[in-house]
DNA sequence: CTCCATGTTCGACAATCATCGAATAAGTGT
DNA sequence: ACACTTATTCGATGATTGTCGAACATGGAG
């Protein structure tokens, strides 16, 4: 039995200092994700399988995988569920207002809400 | 002989209500284009041929139709020449503070002068 | 008219990407 | 134990992407 629980691997998270500007744009331009990260801009901790998206289970993984390696969400694990949150913050100190402004500009998008 | 000069194709440039945003953090999330955007963001007007970027002239063409087609840049004939301006004022009306945001963070990133 | 400079279009190519189904893993509840 | 829920990994597939070289088009200079 191990002591700290773990679904599989050990989650990797990009320090603050190590997110990389092109990987945080070129996880924005898939809408799947970015509607991610809007609903995630609103409410402060959610579930995988509870985001308002309509693809395959496999494919959330994927697009969660690249959202998380990019610095954009930080998951831990919880019991059977891996709960996932904006690293905002963090976003915002690395790339002052950028989140933001670019969060913005999807409202301002037909068919954002 | 046409009155109006052309070099091919006339420009297709979307009006700054047509401009996606995907299509606009797609094409910032390539480092070329980046460079783009951001050399044209000082200095009002450039040839094509001028921009400090290491590719070969094919791929720069295609570079530019990709940012041209997001609606980032307006490029117009003059003589022998594509002049490529930043539509900076129509960006910062259809997304406002986007643009600066997102150049404001390339400005932090490692290499980006 | 003939070069040359500027920049595009066309194909080709390898790499990456978004997507899915099937199999797997781990925790919860009966 | 067993079933159920949650979510991942793996492999495949078709689409898109960035890159280049070769050919072409256009305008200016000699």
């Amino acid at each position: 039995m191990s002591r700290t629980s773990r679904r599989r691997a050990v989650l990797e998270h990009p320090a603050p200092e190590e997110i990389d500007l092109f990987d945080v744009l070129h996880a924005l331009s898939d809408p799947t994700r970015m509607t991610i990260v809007r609903t995630l801009s609103t409410e402060p901790e959610r579930a995988c399988g509870t985001f308002p998206v309509d693809v395959a289970p496999s494919t959330l993984s994927h697009h969660f995988k690249v959202l998380r390696e990019a610095g954009l969400i930080h998951q831990r694990e919880e019991a059977n569920r891996r709960l996932t949150t904006l690293r905002a913050a963090e976003l915002d100190e690395r790339f002052p207002g950028m989140l933001t402004a670019v969060l913005g500009a999807y409202e301002r998008s037909p068919g954002a809400r």
